[in-house]
DNA sequence: AAGTAGACTTGTTTCC
DNA sequence: CCTTAACAAGTCTACT
């Protein structure tokens, strides 16, 4: 589930709550979602710090005392939950009828702190990880990431730039870590439509101006969800613990059978591609 | 090299 | 209504 807007929404909710905090212990109940040593993961988390939360597209980065870093990936269902006293501060994927008890059958790490509040790392599909970095580590696993929306490196020269030469479709490369980081599905579905491009339009055949509506539509609706943040389905809420505000922004994303909310005249169809449903108005996007 | 299908996993939804 | 197959917001791997 998460995106860029989610990721961030949370990344700020855990920099204002647990930045600074002491870790008293780590449980891990699932070895799988620790890539690497669990051994090693327990020993260097035990006693050190949480100096400070970034972000790399959808990549959580926690910086640590020891000069280690604890890198996050929620990927679709992952939630970081904190809970201090009886307040729950949550972040990520969520489902009707969750077991709002923690820890619940989907806690696979436990981080204890000295006040008593925990974090708990949930994930239905066990698709998430988290995974201990040296610098020169973490270093290359920001190689991976493409362009960072939001940010002053985000211009139309470098955005035009990417589209040169690629032949894959106008959603495939917008989802496309290596060249643009944190679009996911739903954004990529709603920069299509606010740029009026059909998701699976052949780059090649996107017009310069194509190509300018797409890049706002990064900016545009990246910049809007953040300040919404992020888009709750179903009972998500953000790291504090408000509902994110941006599906009512949602102009394709799940509005299959509705009618387009730009042109009045037509209806919103999902189909697959690339193994995406993905989202679009026959009428107004081409 | 670039592009894409398949796999990972578990719970919910949808269709017959 | 029950059963079952399809589907779900991400990314890595392996193949063409």
């Amino acid at each position: 589930m998460p995106e860029l807007p989610e990721v961030e929404t949370i990344r700020r909710g855990l920099d204002n709550q647990i930045a600074g905090l002491r870790i008293k212990s780590v449980q891990v109940k699932k070895a799988r979602l620790v890539k690497g040593s669990v051994k090693k993961f327990i020993a260097v988390l035990t006693g050190n710090v949480f100096l400070k939360f970034n972000r790399r597209g959808k990549l959580l980065i926690a910086a640590l005392k020891s000069g280690q870093f604890l890198l996050i990936h929620l990927k679709m269902t992952g939630q970081l939950i904190y809970q201090h006293g009886r307040q729950l501060i949550a972040g990520g994927h969520s489902f009707v009828g969750m077991d709002w008890r923690l820890p619940n059958r989907h806690t696979h790490i436990i981080f204890s702190f000295r006040n008593g509040s925990r974090l708990f790392f949930n994930d239905l599909r066990q698709f998430g990880y988290m995974k201990i970095v040296s610098k020169i580590e973490l270093e290359k696993e920001l190689k991976k990431f493409g362009i960072e929306p939001l940010t002053a490196g985000f211009s139309l020269k470098n955005f035009v730039e990417i589209f040169a030469n690629k032949k894959t479709s106008a959603k495939a490369l917008l989802m496309n870590q290596k060249f643009i980081a944190g679009l996911g599905n739903i954004y990529a579905d709603e920069v299509c439509f606010y740029a009026k491009v059909k998701p699976s339009r052949r780059v090649p055949s996107l017009t310069e101006g194509e190509i300018k509506k797409l890049y706002q539509g990064c900016r545009v609706i990246l910049a809007k969800a953040v300040k919404a943040r992020g888009t709750t389905f179903s009972d998500y809420v953000d790291a504090d613990g408000r509902q994110g505000g941006f599906i009512k922004f949602l102009k394709v994303y799940g509005r299959k059978g509705e009618k387009c909310r730009r042109c009045r005249r037509g209806v919103i169809v999902k189909i697959k591609q690339g193994g995406r449903g993905t989202h679009f108005c026959p009428q107004c996007q081409q």
